[in-house]
DNA sequence: CAAGATTGACTGTTCAATCTTA
DNA sequence: TAAGATTGAACAGTCAATCTTG
């Protein structure tokens, strides 16, 4: 049996720690000035860059399940910062974009998750620590 | 206003999408198993290795919210791997310790989480790189 | 009053089942 | 039958209030 190496688990205990640590800071930023949280930003920096899609899709890029995606949108849409449309294409989904309110949320919400991020990484890694962790962060990633 | 240079960025995305993707490898090998999630093993390994604690100390090591914890521990003793006595030092409060049944269920999950551990961390990075990875992510959890 | 801990009520997540269309 | 998406009910997490003791 492979049993992992001392370096293994502790790279996988500091990863669990390292983000603990680091969400805690950035969601108390975002909760501090009445934004919403870290999960919303993602959906709709997804939808901005990516522009209208299908649930399915944004799914797999954020990594989310269904049914999860599914209540998400629910919220984000009783505030009005997305909009489903039907597709004639295939009547079973359909597709989500973001609205003008959702863009201007997005853009609130940037500065105070950027000084949270610089709290959280910038202040205690150099450019090109960050760089290595990115590199090494990006691996695990990578689906097998 | 310190914004985080790119390098600060990309290393918080590869954070979250790093921590997203070993952890639903790691809580789906044991939900496999039938064995509890990876929250319960840390408390048990917490109380094995630190022996009876009081409820505020393992909130502290573990990073947890007081009332997260007291629920948390209102399950495990539920399924009987915990015990909580009563202190007459400070009657506020109480001790939390591993039961002969917790230690055996921590026992039963090391071999699945470990191998759950490889296959998202060392089948992936090198020891080297492992160690470097831990390096750079125990800096992100230190306290300001 | 402050610290340790818990609880009620609310919000969010999960699982399995369901519905619709491909 | 399978894929996209949603939903009811059960479960876990959160916030503010509460209780007890220091």
């Amino acid at each position: 049996m492979p049993t992992p190496s001392d370096a293994a688990v502790s790279a996988w205990t500091r990863l669990i720690r390292a983000h603990t640590a680091a969400v805690s800071v950035v969601e108390a930023a975002l909760k501090a000035e009445g934004l919403p949280p870290l999960e919303w930003y993602d959906v709709l920096l997804e939808l901005e860059r990516g522009g209208p899609q299908r649930p399915r899709d944004l799914q797999a890029r954020l990594l989310l399940a269904q049914y999860n995606l599914s209540r998400l949108l629910d919220r984000l849409s009783e505030a009005g910062l997305v909009a489903r449309e039907a597709l004639q294409a295939d009547k079973r989904g359909h597709l989500v974009m973001i609205s003008a309110e959702g863009s201007a949320m997005r853009a609130r919400m940037w500065p105070v998750y950027a000084r949270a991020i610089q709290a959280a990484v910038g202040d205690k890694l150099s450019d090109a620590e960050a760089t290595v962790a990115a590199d090494l962060l990006g691996r695990l990633a990578v689906r097998p």
